[in-house]
DNA sequence: TTAACAGTGATAGTCACTATCATTTACTTC
DNA sequence: GAAGTAAATGATAGTGACTATCACTGTTAA
């Protein structure tokens, strides 16, 4: 049985603190900076297991994985690659789209 | 000056013989088969040049990159989460709604 | 013929994770 | 409360997909 322990609460708190997508490295960084030292491989563990439990949410951003709010209603990303600011958006009718072409091919969205 | 060796021909027209999405380990492993021993550094930085000058292309599934065609015309892929499957599709709907909105959050998409 | 330069292959290095393992913490049951 | 258990933790080793390095080779240009 998974547990949502003290330090997995300070990382879910940080996540759901701002719309900020996080990835590992910065999650314990930040966390460090404010006084709770914990251990990368627990870092990496807690963020599985937030999102595991649906508290979190995650997208593979080239070659790392972002952590975000799960308390958002679906959308998309926009990246800039100048910069890397993320800004997101929804749009029903790419939804709508992407819907019937999954159908159309036998597949049904996970993601 | 990017040079078409030997080795990146290779490369390339195994590429282009089929709508295959290949990872540069598989293209080693194809070509090792085929009696085309090339070294596995030769064959990232074959594939990296082929992109650059566009005679291939490339997109990122989860951790591994993954190149293709480039003689294709633009499209999106469906990845089945069980099997590794891939699909491809395109729909007009979306691409106009994708550059729409990027337009109006003062994006230019480029992939 | 020589000089410059890109390509090659073996291999070391990098980096984002992931597994291992001894230890700690949190619960449960006596 | 003591003991047993199950999960979590932290340090660190390991993994895997690249990427850099470097000595050497092939190729083109003068």
């Amino acid at each position: 049985m998974v547990k949502l322990t003290q330090h997995r609460q300070v990382i879910l708190d940080l996540i759901n603190e701002s719309n900020h997508h996080w990835e590992a490295e910065e999650v314990a960084h930040t966390l460090k900076e404010r006084g709770h030292s914990i251990g990368i491989a627990t870092v990496y563990r807690g963020l599985a297991a937030l999102e595991t439990q649906e508290l979190i949410s995650s997208f593979q951003l080239s070659d790392r994985k972002r952590y975000e709010r799960a308390s958002k209603s679906h959308h998309d990303h926009l990246i800039c690659t100048a910069c890397g600011k993320i800004e997101e958006f929804t749009n029903n009718s790419i939804e709508q789209q992407q819907e019937l072409v999954a159908k159309e091919n036998g597949f049904s969205i996970t993601g």
